[in-house]
DNA sequence: TGACACCGTGCACGCGTGTGCACTAGGATA
DNA sequence: TATCCTAGTGCACACGCGTGCACGGTGTCA
């Protein structure tokens, strides 16, 4: 339906309105792409138009609205059994990691080595969602940083003293003692997960 | 360090920006608040450029790019001991989803209830994200129509009978027959949970 | 070989928009 | 009382940038 052409020139919308945010003028896509006719770059803008990729506002500088720019994933409440699944009836709102997660600020992302909360269903490969700070609830999952390694357990108190706890029966509570180098890096608030390939 | 009125702006100019796919003008803000003069709103401009909130680029018409309005989550590599833990140098890349899953195209995410999933990781609660198509190899985590109820499940092939396992040792492979009402919505390709509140 | 899409070039026109300069009016400060 | 800072108003200017119109090479398909 597109040709590679039209697709790179997409492509560069997207890009430049990322890196720059806001989108470029028909001259600066047409510079990009050696198309010294800002005609010949409104022949591509107008099929990307009619394929639903852009949403152009006429006559307004730098109009060009990248509908693709964030094509949220959409959640689907019901399912039902005729429906078409897609339909507009079943949504539930978008999944964007800003309104799940909540203010980016502060938040940063650790991919999971190890087994060792398994039950708790964080696997090895995962991604988990930390918010950064150095206290903890007891109950809560941390990272945390033990000498040199960072690690991803529950965080629990017996009595006075901390205790880093494995979700997966076999391995052992880890206590942490005076002497241990120790410093919760942030409670995790999400998990992320890519499965197959 | 910021007033109210400036902080508007600034919420209105991403707001406006996310909605249109383009920023505002000079004028278009300044109707937005009932600021009558250009310069008015240049006041502000000017105020939130000095406190790092834009980047206006100058003598570009809607030259005002947001410098927050993609601050996605980065993905940490190597947590080191001493090092600050948002340092520039453990960075692996960010988070969003787009890259993370691909072309959202035809992706979907469902929230997931019961318990039959829990062995891989799945939780009640968790969302997958799943590609729609209609097939799938066996070993893949499909979402399947079986009835009217929507269902995430192993699927399997057992000669030519269709079963769809559990991951819960609790739940019983459910075979898939002739009579059965069957159909394949998607496969899993992701899972994200909140955890905490 | 004529017609018609595809992919451009070139240019003038004119509204869209950022910028500079001059002024104002209330409140805080000294 | 004089002097600033804050938060505007008003206007002219000039470049930024989309649009319309006309025209020109390539395919390719009947």
């Amino acid at each position: 339906m597109l040709n590679d052409r039209a697709r790179a020139i997409l492509a560069f919308i997207q890009r430049f309105t990322r890196d720059r945010g806001f989108p470029p003028t028909i001259r600066e896509i047409g510079e990009a792409f050696n198309i010294s006719s800002t005609n010949g770059v409104r022949y591509y803008l107008s099929l990307l138009e009619k394929g639903g990729h852009l949403k152009r506002s006429s006559r307004i500088s730098r109009g060009i609205g990248t509908t693709t720019a964030g094509p949220a994933i959409p959640i689907l409440g019901r399912v039902a059994a005729g429906e078409p699944i897609l339909a507009e009836s079943s949504f539930d709102g978008a999944l964007e990691t800003e309104r799940i997660f909540g203010d980016p600020q502060g938040l940063f992302a650790l991919r999971v080595r190890g087994d060792s909360m398994v039950d708790a269903g964080i696997l090895a490969g995962d991604y988990v969602i930390v918010r950064q700070q150095e206290t903890a609830e007891p109950g809560a999952i941390v990272v945390a940083l033990l000498g040199t390694e960072a690690t991803v357990k529950f965080y629990q108190r017996r009595g006075e003293a901390i205790e880093l706890v494995p979700a997966n029966t076999s391995y052992q509570p880890i206590p942490v003692d005076e002497g241990t180098e120790f410093r919760i890096l942030g409670i995790v608030k999400g998990v992320i997960r890519t499965v197959g390939r």
